[in-house]
RNA sequence: GGAGGGGUACCGAAGUGGCCAAACGGGGCGGACUGUAAAUCCGUUGGCGGACGCCUUCGGGGGUUCGAAUCCCUCCCCCUCCA
């Protein structure tokens, strides 16, 4: 078995494999003795979806598991329920057990679309790191120096400019990397960013005694928005779980120069599938590969021809949710005004807004352009009230 | 223990007695354009009254003033430096 081409594949799209002769080993190792390799991956509870960006080191994960290795899933819910930093280098706020089990029970069925269910452990790390006595916690401490923790970047850049770095994170990497101990990883997969947590890893096994996990970290998938990582926190995200019409939504409103990063990094689509297309059908095609993967080839059809017929034909929309309106808007003449009317379908937040809208020719009643606020509609319902391109009631 | 900085709208951030419903940027929304819900450009972005107006908003509470995001008191919270 050629090892060195096993690696290249499990490093296609991977931003650091440390080190690679250790992966080498590991893989030869385990075909010889028949032991899987023991995968982690550290997933965070806080929010209650998976996105997209979550796929990545999951997907790599599956590519481990279809070698026959298990995929080991560490929920952080012990950290989690005692905060953490974020990345963005100011502390997140805590959460309850409750709000954790809430977010988890999502979260196998949603990872289970990518990984297999039948080569992976779920695992909770409040399941070791609960049951550590605060003399084995200053054992951990021991074993790390604040020097090193030092050479975190983000550590290093607050320190130097007088922002504040709580204790609890340093203790934040090493529970991480007692992750790693009590669940023997032989490799630890993540985002880029977890680069020196998943390296710290490497040394507490090392004082544990047990070999190091090799580290491949995957970068970090760009947001919709084009500028940041994608997160829940800032919005810019596509939920694996989300409704296909929304995923197909969200995939299309992506720039333009995001195209060929999302068909490298979250589906299996070759280059030369894409790279020749004009933007717009590449994009068309994404859009339908991520929802085929995760909805089915039938959502897919279903989401690209609705995106195809309110978009591009500028038609209804198949579905068109109905709201009832209050009779006691309708006037004596059988009028209704039409910012109340437009109030009442909730396709605005307030009057005002209405105003707004309707002023700058934003909103459609029965596809007639409504040009002035002052507009008195003579009320016969149904009434297809549009509002901008793509928000429609029928008001009944 | 001592000294100091700060809490402003969805987010970031100006503003230090009236001209502040509060600059500017981001985000959101609408429009134009287009190959898409890309990009770009324009507009808009507290609520209520169907124009003039009114009401609520600048960490909480109280006060000074004709008038407070701005001044005073008090409480809460965050941060920095020295020890």
């Amino acid at each position: 078995m050629d090892y060195e081409k096993i690696v290249d594949r499990l490093a296609a799209g991977a931003a650091d494999l440390i080190p690679r002769e250790e992966l080498v080993e590991k893989l030869r190792r385990s075909q010889e003795t028949g032991v899987p390799l023991r995968v982690k991956l550290w997933i965070d509870p806080s929010a209650p979806h998976l996105t997209l960006g979550h796929s990545v080191p999951l997907r790599k994960m599956r590519q481990f598991q279809d070698l026959g290795h298990i995929g080991v899933l560490v929920v952080g819910d012990f950290t989690r329920r005692i905060g953490d930093p974020s990345g963005r280098a100011s502390t997140r706020p805590l959460m309850s057990a409750e709000e954790i089990a809430r977010n988890m029970a999502t979260y196998r069925e949603q990872a289970f679309k990518i990984l297999d269910p039948a080569r992976t452990e779920v695992r909770y790390n409040s399941e070791w790191l609960g049951k550590l006595t605060f003399a084995d916690v200053i054992q951990l401490t021991s074993k790390y120096t604040v020097a090193r923790m030092l050479e975190r970047d983000d550590f290093a850049k607050r320190f130097a400019e007088n922002r504040p770095i709580s204790i609890l994170e340093f203790l934040y990497p090493l529970a991480q990397a007692y992750d790693s101990v009590a669940i023997e990883a032989d490799v630890e997969l993540g985002g880029v960013d977890q680069l020196f947590n998943l390296l710290v890893g490497r040394e507490i096994q090392r004082e544990y005694g047990q070999e190091p996990q090799v580290v491949l970290t995957v970068p970090l998938l760009i947001g919709t928005d084009g500028a940041r990582a994608m997160s829940q926190s800032v919005g810019n995200y596509v939920g694996i779980s989300e409704p296909p019409g929304e995923m197909f939504g969200k995939l299309m409103a992506i720039p333009d120069e995001l195209i060929a990063d999302y068909f490298f990094y979250l589906t299996d689509v070759p280059p030369e599938e894409y790279e020749d297309l004009p933007p717009r059908d590449a994009k068309r095609k994404l859009a339908w590969e991520i929802v085929r993967m995760y909805h089915g080839v039938d959502a897919a059809d279903a989401a690209r021809d609705e995106f195809d017929r309110i978009h591009i034909r500028h038609e209804r929309p198949s579905e068109v949710p109905q709201v009832k309106i209050d009779r006691s808007l309708v006037k004596d003449d059988g009028t209704i005004w039409i910012v109340d009317l437009l109030a009442a379908t909730g396709l605005v937040r307030s009057r005002g807004a209405a105003k707004r809208v309707i002023s700058q020719g934003g909103v459609r009643v029965d596809g007639t352009k409504i040009a002035s606020i002052d507009y008195d509609l003579p009320f016969s319902p149904p009434h297809l009230i549009q509002v901008g391109k793509r928000s429609f009631v029928e008001a009944i």
